[in-house]
DNA sequence: GATAAATGCGCCATTTTATGTCCTATTTGA
DNA sequence: TCAAATAGGACATAAAATGGCGCATTTATC
């Protein structure tokens, strides 16, 4: 918590669990020096971060020392909303597309990240992604004309979908044709590795379903819009429906 | 940090910071009265707390109070070492398989975290990931018989990975045909959804892949391999190694 | 077995910090 | 103009942190 702190102990506290989570041996006379403080301070020190839960083991006698237990934090991260929802999301993402490698551990990130949110933004970010659909993995035929999407759209299509803003983007078809639209962004569908969006086009008045890496550009508006339920999406879906 | 503490001011700060999280407005009335101290305490916490970095707003005035900035981080998350080593390659992975939604703030989550790294163990991290390819998505019918792998082998796998140890499996290849090996996991390459281990085959003491989802058992041993170059398994990699 | 190096902790005097009280200045909405 | 809010200076006092000492205990090494 400390960082730059007018507050020595909290500050040397701070510095310890660091040192400690570095170094694999110290020993209390190295830490006393290091810290211009008497061995009895660091042995105190010590004794309130144990009592703060800190897993610090110590060996007596010759050669002994103290560590802190290597299963425990390597430190702390400060995730901003925006970080944690993205983060939670892709979580969600990689563990709904079931490529199972690496995933041991992700799920006891997911649950910390989750305790961290406040009740009411745990529901907002659970709304989030039961907007989210998984699909099937799109066939070696659609793949072969694809193309990363220009950052600057993912970006703002990203943020109206969340913000649930309407967009108006410009839409090449699979023809070539392009064509300017005024969309509200309900869904996303991921066929690996394309993502659609599946939103209700104002022109038509109709669900339409558009391939991200063929929106040309997007910008977004102050409108906002009102959630519609998937069921109003279905002839978009066609069995796509596994969401997260 | 603070937890059950002997350290009163540590125990307030924590809960002043998580009062100013989640209720939208406070006075420092309200939360002197709530602590049991002075108002004029409650002042110099928070002005320690924005010397620590918090960005804590006030407005003066009628009708004013205490704002901790929304943007602030949700909480902070302690990771454990696996935790975090697995939470950097998921991000890695998803960057890398170019599938740009949600991608945005990761970025910055994945620079928290390396920087929270201690340089040494920055670097395993490092060589841990150019470890893992990634190729081209694999073709429709690859994946036509794709089974998820128990997650008990995923596990040891993992782990022996990691730990660059020796692991003895039973594999059945394509024809159904089952056998039983001592591999050395050298290289991971995902062509999603499919992951495949290249290793060097004790059997044969020559490279062989083996596609993960056909891998029926697998037991950890105590002996550790010396990692060999990617140009040794270039017979197996075939093109693939768009490494990560 | 002796010794040195290490942790662990109790006790007490001393230094430092935190706190409360009182004060003034400033901003802002009603 | 007033009341409610933050901001922060000054000072006395209560509380906590620190250092130094001693003693018990553990452990590797000679």
């Amino acid at each position: 918590m400390a960082r730059t702190n007018s507050n020595d102990r909290l500050k040397r506290l701070e510095l310890l669990a660091v040192q400690l989570k570095q170094d694999e041996l110290c020993t209390v006379k190295n830490l006393a020096q290091h810290h211009g403080v008497s061995e009895r301070t660091i042995t105190r020190d010590l004794l309130l971060m144990r009592e703060q839960g800190l897993p610090i083991d110590a060996d007596r006698g010759r050669g002994g020392g103290v560590r802190l237990d290597r299963n425990w934090g390597v430190g702390r991260i400060n995730l901003t909303y925006p970080e944690a929802v993205d983060l939670l999301i892709s979580i969600a993402v990689a563990e709904q597309m079931n490529s199972p490698m690496f995933l041991a551990s992700l799920g006891s990130v997911r649950r910390q990240l989750v305790a961290s949110f406040s009740p009411d933004k745990r529901h907002k970010v659970e709304r989030l992604k039961s907007r989210i659909l998984i699909g099937v993995t799109a066939s070696t035929y659609v793949q072969t004309n694809l193309a990363a999407p220009p950052s600057r759209v993912v970006q703002t299509l990203h943020q109206a979908f969340v913000d649930q803003r309407t967009l108006a983007i410009r839409y090449q078809n699979e023809g070539g044709a392009i064509s300017e639209r005024q969309i509200e962004p309900h869904y996303l569908l991921l066929n690996y590795p394309i993502w659609y969006v599946i939103a209700l086009d104002h022109l038509r008045d109709a669900p339409r379903t558009f391939r991200c890496d063929r929106i040309l550009s997007a910008d977004r508006t102050e409108t906002r819009f009102r959630l519609l339920p998937k069921e109003d999406f279905k002839q978009s879906l066609q069995g796509n429906d596994a969401l997260i």
